[in-house]
DNA sequence: AAGGTTTGTGAAATCGTTTTCAGAGGTAGT
DNA sequence: ACTACCTCTGAAAACGATTTCACAAACCTT
């Protein structure tokens, strides 16, 4: 273990900067002393220390990732995406998850300090502008699904209120009338998108806002859960139920379901997110999918290009469209058809 | 940005050294000065540099986590207990993904060398001789669920085997004796002492093994589908289905759903696991409880305490032991009912 | 054959820290 | 007043690479 340069240069009967251009092939070397240093290094299990070539060159070759959580599909499909496409272009990967405060994310931002080339940082509850004002160092940064007020960061989001927008529409066209909302964690940015949009949308359709059918919950099925036994206590109950994200939405169901009440049949529910499992809940899951694992990779590659070209031209701020994913959960309302028949 | 030692010394007029015994607080310093620099470091916003220090010290405060796969609960899971653990203790995390073949885990092992300080390694479909075969050098490794074949590894393994003998021999005895089993892919060693577990329950309770009823999968909800799909083509079906993990069980019950064949009342389905949606799905599913979140947390710890004291007694070996969580999804053969009425 | 150009090589500087070593100054003990 | 012993400090040597610079040898050109 543990050989260095200076091994492989003695062993091979050369000096270190000769050793050094065979590695890097950055000058001609004479084709026997390639050779003899191929041999030592290979004989030698060299491998050169990271730490005093990026002391030397001021680059690291690894990404730093912040995350606000962890769990869940949403960010594994996400993780996926990452992974993949910083393998692919020869980074590793600096993950650091459960930042949601100012402080938390300062404190990580300071520990990947000079760790990294270049950061991916998800900032639910907080600006793009305040992590900044955080930041030791200049260093390439692209926000995902993070609120920025400005135009001066590189953005990668996807439209949280549009797609809510559409689903609640299209409850609204399936004839409800009396729509409840799960909502996220307070001050989380993307819950909040959604929960406009769910209000636009009623709004865009003339139906008068009910505050009391906006329900407390957050983006985990044991939320949802609860949120789904309050809307029990309702008479009548609500002929839908959209939920904040697919999590949520699973929980609610599953408090339906134990009460006796039926998906669709008498309430429709709906989705966000479009994680993988939403095809094969009971009944299969309407939602908007979010191609969460494609975010990844293409985030990733912008960072990488911003590393490579960091003063090029403006910053980008990119907003995916997202699309409705229809299936068994989400009905015609009951009230719909007997207006109809009558 | 990019202030060194040396601006910071200059500013507060002292040497280097005593800025460096300030930070590090490794001598007595004069109180004046000691304030001096602190003034200094925070006027100048600096940091030290990570790999200058790294270089001299030989440790890098970061630990690798190589993984088979990242997608769904079980990892997220894991990912979390890490995260969690990681933080408390000040390391930063190298978190790299898909490595299931040796030459795969080298490739990334080789990419880690000297940037962590110590690794954390599930290699399902590996052995840990394997690995440590293909180490560029010596560091000090935990592998989790993962085959190891001597004792002179650390190693944090759960009881595979044992919980799937559990979750069968309940079967068992509910009446149930055509009992299928959904495998994972191919080479995975949990999902291969799953299996055996499986079929060494049905071997202690005299019931002839049924090699047909072994459908191939892996463990993707998606596979998990259309093994459900291939058990619908028995005629009579099997009256339980052993799902080699939860989201492959969760397919299952999707196919039989929709071909209109009910759980638990048709067939029994159980999962393994027990990923946090299992609570969830309808009806909710009876898995086995792995508690990959503070394994992921314990592992860590153990990782840590490694590093701190490398030579120290010998390597432990540890399986945890599982526990059934049983729900809704397995019910008493309606076989064992007829009979006992008859 | 003299001069100019290429080509290949090694010595040495550099990156930003930590740590050893030695020395300076002060305090206490006799 | 002299030695002995702290306490504090700075110069300098690491750590392990890359890269600049200079120089030698070989190759052309005229």
């Amino acid at each position: 273990m543990g050989s260095t340069i200076r091994d492989v240069a003695r062993r091979a009967g050369v000096s270190i900067a000769t050793v050094s251009r065979v590695l890097n092939d950055t000058c001609p070397v004479a084709e026997d002393k390639r050779r003899r240093v191929e041999a030592a290094v290979k004989a030698l299990g060299y491998t050169p220390n990271p730490a005093a070539r990026s002391l030397l060159k001021q680059e690291t070759g690894g990404l730093g990732v912040l995350l606000p959580y962890v769990w869940g599909e949403f960010f594994s499909e996400f993780l996926v995406g990452v992974d993949q496409a910083a393998q692919e272009n020869g980074y590793f990967l600096l993950i650091s998850a459960s930042h949601r405060s100012v402080a938390d994310l300062q404190a990580a931002l300071q520990s990947l300090y000079k760790r990294v080339d270049g950061l991916l940082i998800m900032a639910t509850e907080v600006s793009a502008e305040a992590v900044q004002a955080s930041m030791p160092a200049e260093v390439p940064v692209v926000f995902v699904n993070t609120h920025c007020l400005s135009d001066h960061f590189d953005t990668f989001n996807f439209d949280n209120f549009e797609g809510m927008f559409k689903m609640t529409t299209h409850l609204l066209k399936l004839g409800h009338r009396r729509i409840a909302f799960v909502k996220g964690p307070p001050g989380a940015y993307d819950g909040e998108q959604r929960l406009l949009g769910y209000r636009a949308a009623l709004e865009a359709m003339d139906v008068a806002p009910a505050p009391e059918l906006e329900i407390e919950a957050d983006y985990s099925p044991e939320a949802g859960y609860e949120a789904g036994r309050d809307l029990l206590a309702f008479d009548p109950l609500p002929t839908a139920v959209v939920a904040v994200n697919d999590y949520c939405a699973i929980g609610v169901m599953s408090a339906l379901r134990e009460a006796g009440v039926r998906v669709p049949e008498d309430v429709s529910v709906s989705g966000f997110d479009g994680i993988p499992s939403a095809r094969f809940t009971s009944p299969p899951l309407s939602t908007v999918h979010v191609p969460m694992r494609e975010i990844g990779g293409t985030a990733i590659e912008r960072l990488i290009e911003r590393i490579h070209n960091p003063s090029a031209r403006h910053p980008k701020q990119q907003t995916r469209s997202v699309q409705l994913v229809l299936r068994q959960s989400t009905v015609q309302s009951r009230d719909a058809v007997q207006t109809k028949a009558s």
